[in-house]
Order: C-alpha cells, then sequence, then structure tokens
DNA sequence: CGACGAGGAGAATGCCCGTTCTCTCCGCCC
DNA sequence: GGGCGGAGAGAACGGGCATTCTCCTCGTCG
C-alpha cells in the first residue's frame, strides 16, 4: 500500500491539474481517483467531502504560487527590478500551455457566490499577492498607491492572457509598470 | 398568452439575473422557468437548449455593457475625459449591489475549458472593449499601447473589486490611468 | 495456522438536472 | 358547435455525480 503522504501528494496533483485545467465543477471525484490512483475510500478518508479538496487544492496552489513568484522576483539585485521581474516572472507563467488563468479568480467566478470557503480563500490569495507588492514598493522607498497600482496591472495580465490565450498582457502591464515606477 | 417578446425578454431577465448572480452550472433551467414565469415547454421553444440560453445571455449582456459604458464615457467634451470617466463608470458598476465580477471573465473561468462557444463570446467581449479603448486612445492623440495599459488597469479591477468586495479598485485604476495618460 | 482489520475495486444509493413527454385546457376558425 | 393546434403544468426519463456500502484480498499478529 501506498503511504498516506504519497497517496495525499497524488491526490492533491491530480486535483491540481483536473481543477485547474477543467473547473471545479466539471471535474467528479471519480476522476480524481482514476487520475490519481488512489481508492475512492481512501480519498474520502483524507479528505472528507469534495469541498475539503477543494479548499486543500486552492491552498497548496496559493502557497506554491507565491513561493515561485518571490523566489523568481527576490533574486533581483535592486527592489526596482524585482517588481519588473514580477511582470517577466508572469510572462512565464502565461506560456506554460496549460494556463488557463488565476486558479483563484476562477474559483471565485465559478463558487464565489455560493460557498464562503473558497471567496474567502480567493480574497486571501490576492490580499497576500499585494501584501507582496506593498513589501517591494516599500523597500524601492515608493508611495503606498504605486503597489495598487501594480497590482491592478498584474490582475488585468492574468486575465487577459487566459482568455486571450497569448501572453503578450505580461510586455504590455510591464511597460507600464515602468512608466509608473519612474513616475512614482 | 404572453407575446413571444415577452416570454424571450423575461426569461432573458432571469436567466442574467440568475446566471451572472450565481454562475453557469449552479443555475437549473427549472429555475429560470420559475424565476421568468415562462412554462418549460415555452423556455425550450425559444432556447432549444441551456448552452443557446447562456450564448444569449451573455451576447445581450456584452452589448448592453458596452452601450451603457460608451454612453457614459461619450458625453464627456474630450478624448482624454472619457478615457478617465471610463474608470468613473466602472465605479458606479462596482458599487452595484450583486456586482460579482466580469460576467465574462467569470463565465470563461467556468465553462471555457470545455465549450469553445463560451470562450470566443468572451474573447470577442474583450477584444470589443479593448477596441473601444483604442478608440479613445487614438482620438486623444496618443500612442496605442497606451490602449493596452488602461485595458489591463480596467481589467485588474473588475476582479479585485469583486473580489475584495469593494469600489475602491476603480479609483486606484484611474489615479495610474491618470499618469500614464499624460506621461503619453 | 487462523482471525482480524485495513484497504482496494467498484456497485449501490440518493439526489439533481437537462430534456422530453403526457395530459389537459383553451381559443380560434369552419 | 366542434375539432384542432398551441400552450401550460408538471411528471417522466436518462444520465451524472457525491457519497456510502459490500465484498473480497491480504498482510499481521496472536
Amino acid at each position: 500500500m501506498i503511504s498516506t503522504e504519497t497517496a495525499e501528494l497524488r491526490i492533491l496533483d491530480a486535483a491540481e491539474r483536473l481543477f485547474y485545467g477543467r473547473g471545479l465543477q466539471a471535474v467528479g471525484m471519480d476522476e480524481i481517483r482514476s487520475a490519481s490512483g488512489v481508492s475512492l475510500k481512501r480519498l474520502y478518508q483524507l479528505f472528507p467531502s469534495k469541498g475539503e479538496l477543494i479548499q486543500a487544492y486552492l491552498r497548496r496552489r496559493d502557497v506554491r504560487w507565491r513561493q515561485k513568484l518571490a523566489a523568481y522576483a527576490d533574486a533581483r539585485t535592486t527592489p526596482e527590478e524585482s517588481i519588473l521581474a514580477v511582470f517577466d516572472w508572469l510572462y512565464e507563467w502565461f506560456g506554460e500551455p496549460d494556463y488557463r488563468g488565476c486558479a483563484f479568480s476562477n474559483s471565485f467566478g465559478e463558487l464565489g457566490a455560493t460557498s464562503p470557503a473558497v471567496a474567502e480563500t480567493a480574497r486571501a490569495h490576492k490580499e497576500a499577492f499585494f501584501g507582496y507588492l506593498t513589501d517591494l514598493t516599500a523597500a524601492a522607498g515608493k508611495p503606498a498607491p504605486l503597489a495598487d497600482h501594480l497590482a491592478l496591472l498584474a490582475e488585468g495580465a492574468i486575465t487577459t492572457a487566459a482568455i486571450t490565450g497569448s501572453a503578450e498582457p505580461a510586455r504590455r502591464a510591464k511597460e507600464a509598470a515602468r512608466v509608473l515606477l519612474a513616475a512614482a
């Protein structure tokens, strides 16, 4: 028998791929079972309901997403460069073949109205991302509103890239960010 | 018996309220029948499937949304003022009690992966909005990339306002737009 | 060696939903 | 008046899905 940790990992990996790729309601527990190779019984032992699995998926994705972003942007030498690197990271993300927009915005649009837990998780994710930009802005010695402006550009790029299927919005957002950064 | 036009209107009104407010998959045809007061038989005569009703809902919303926006922004005396008025209009929209983000982004997130028709409708809506901003930008004698930057700000504000439940993002986006406009 | 408990496979259950069908009624035209 | 076509109400059908249950297997521990 596979270990509990491995089973959890497999389930979360399958759930993330399927939920993100096709939407929360479009994916059934049975499909997650097949994709993960874990029996339905075990699946329900580890995640007592689909709602809890969705929450686990979103929570893990939130942490990983922000870690990857921070690892990429923090590697720059100045706060200004880190700010611009955020948009370079977005560009790489948008280029991934299965890119389909922000998992949290998508989940919010799909279930936010009926599931307070999903709505709150999405809100927390956006707030954490905004907090990161706020830190970078402060480190660069720029006024606080700049963080809001950068967040709006990033958010807009994420949505636009998803719907148009192009990574270009990241480039455009970076141009605008450069102007705002210089003017701030 | 109510006329065909009235029935269609009632159905579309009910569909819009329900689909936008709770999501596409969360609303059943039965609920649209109850809310519209039109029999199921008639509903299926006018819209042969749920998918077609969704398309009709999105198409009507697209037209109306852009008309309202243009009516508001075009009333300004200069192109620059029209551009800034876009964000004022967003502010008013965000303040509506049932505001829940962009119907097209939400629909795309929910069904875009499985329904090419929904994906295409969302894309067309975003493109039309972008076209409007492009026209305003050209009328103001500004370089074309400004339209991309403004679109990203608006898009970001729409998403952020939905998830945070605040209309403030429209204000922040307008500030950034003002800076970009002055710098362009 | 034998009972047992955990685990796997997948059938069963109960519910929801899109779509169609039945039955009935009513207004209209000859 | 009498039949007929369209419309309403709602039941019925078929399928899908979250969740639970059954039955079987197998490793473990006495």
